[in-house]
DNA sequence: ATTTATTGATAGTAATACTATCTTTTTTTT
DNA sequence: AAAAAAAAGATAGTATTACTATCAATAAAT
């Protein structure tokens, strides 16, 4: 027996919810796969067709075209990001302590207990961080915002703004920071794995570790109560 | 008369120098135009050659792909910042002062009088905001950054981090702090312009002056001289 | 005036990003 | 268990992309 927890994303990011059939959890699994292994780019739906003994068609009915697929996964991993927050938060009162716990979570949200079978949520993560910024660097931003396909991202980032405030009531910019406290979490993962020189993260296997550090380091001095 | 100030990028980014010939400058004036119009995306060698009035076979003689014509573009625009803000920095002694000049001149680079005819230095400074890290986040990063085809950027990085240094020498991830502050300005701006509930941005047009203070207050607090 | 380098014109290929249609299989309803 | 409906598979086809190759025309350099 076990509890499961259903993660769901806007409607407007699937033709038919891959969660509800066999083809559409194997269509998940395996994008996640593909694209963490050769990247976005060499990603392509006749690919993973292959790969799954399956047909482009038949992947087609589901999502609209390979974007609209990360953004599906994206979408996913921020509401499952969410909820790790959510239930690691749980009780605790220091507005502090809550924000190291995001920080942790984030960064090691693929370390948590799986939740999914038919999601790897470590592979997710190295996408999330590897593709960087590609499910809203695009020329459809504006319509895909308006359809609210980034609403699980601004959802979190209010919430840790809302941390961030009680935190330090004077701090001006706390959604700057929320998200930059994301963005900056995946970019100097990214820079340490890639291109280290742009960072002070050193030993490999531990990045996550050391950012997390770094993260702490910054969030504690911009964060130390006193009236600007 | 005047004094022309050439930019040069680094070999291993081009098959011919397009700064030498007037295809190639063509090249480089429209490749801008076309992306900042069109995004990364929907531009391809067959547009651009239409719209100058050439052929993809006479492009593909310049650069090997429209990523490494980016990775071109991106360089000219580091080496250019580069240029700005040893330029704007002069003279000046106190580094908390250049620090301010720097983020200044990185932000405003466009407004900053353009040094060469072919190149839409604010088009292209969009470019680099809209088209995030894409320079970078591909699966060929490692190869390239072993190529030295990122060294303009560390060395941008390298730079700022000196000064944090100078700043506030107890500062323990000054790299992290200066990378973060280039990734944040586009960042930030890019959030304004697109998915406004990310951060306190809200005068449009103004976007770019008003990340200019969110940047400058997240320094002035985390560079207050204080042990840590 | 001749050689050399550069560009243009054209053609062709494999892969990508789809759309359409029809058949077979699986699932649901009765 | 039969009939209806939904899902998936098989196949074909199109326009565009991302190139490579070849040869002719033009411009620049010696």
């Amino acid at each position: 027996m076990s509890v499961a927890i259903k993660i769901s994303v806007n409607v407007g990011l699937y033709l038919k919810e891959p969660q509800n059939s066999t083809l559409g959890k194997k269509i998940l699994k395996n994008s996640i796969i593909l694209i963490d292994k050769n990247g976005f780019e060499a990603f392509t739906f006749k690919k993973l067709a292959e790969e799954i003994h399956s047909t482009e068609a038949s992947i087609y009915r589901y999502f609209q075209n390979k974007h609209i697929l990360l953004l599906y996964l994206f979408n996913w991993y921020w509401e499952w990001v969410n909820y790790l927050i959510i239930f690691n938060t749980k009780n605790i009162t220091a507005p502090s302590v809550k924000l190291k716990i995001i920080l942790h979570s984030f960064l090691h949200a693929q370390k948590e207990n799986p939740s999914t079978e038919f999601i790897n949520e470590s592979a997710l993560h190295n996408i999330v961080i590897s593709e960087g910024g590609k499910a809203y660097h695009t020329k459809m931003v504006d319509d895909e915002n308006s359809k609210g396909f980034f609403s699980s991202y601004i959802s979190l980032v209010n919430y840790v703004s809302k941390i961030i405030k009680e935190i330090n009531p004077t701090f001006k910019y706390p959604n700057a920071l929320a998200s930059n406290l994301f963005e900056m979490s995946n970019n100097q993962v990214y820079f340490a794995r890639h291109i280290p020189s742009l960072n002070e993260v050193s030993k490999k296997g531990e990045d996550v570790s050391e950012v997390e550090k770094i993260l702490n380091y910054f969030t504690e001095i911009l964060l130390e109560k006193r009236l600007k």
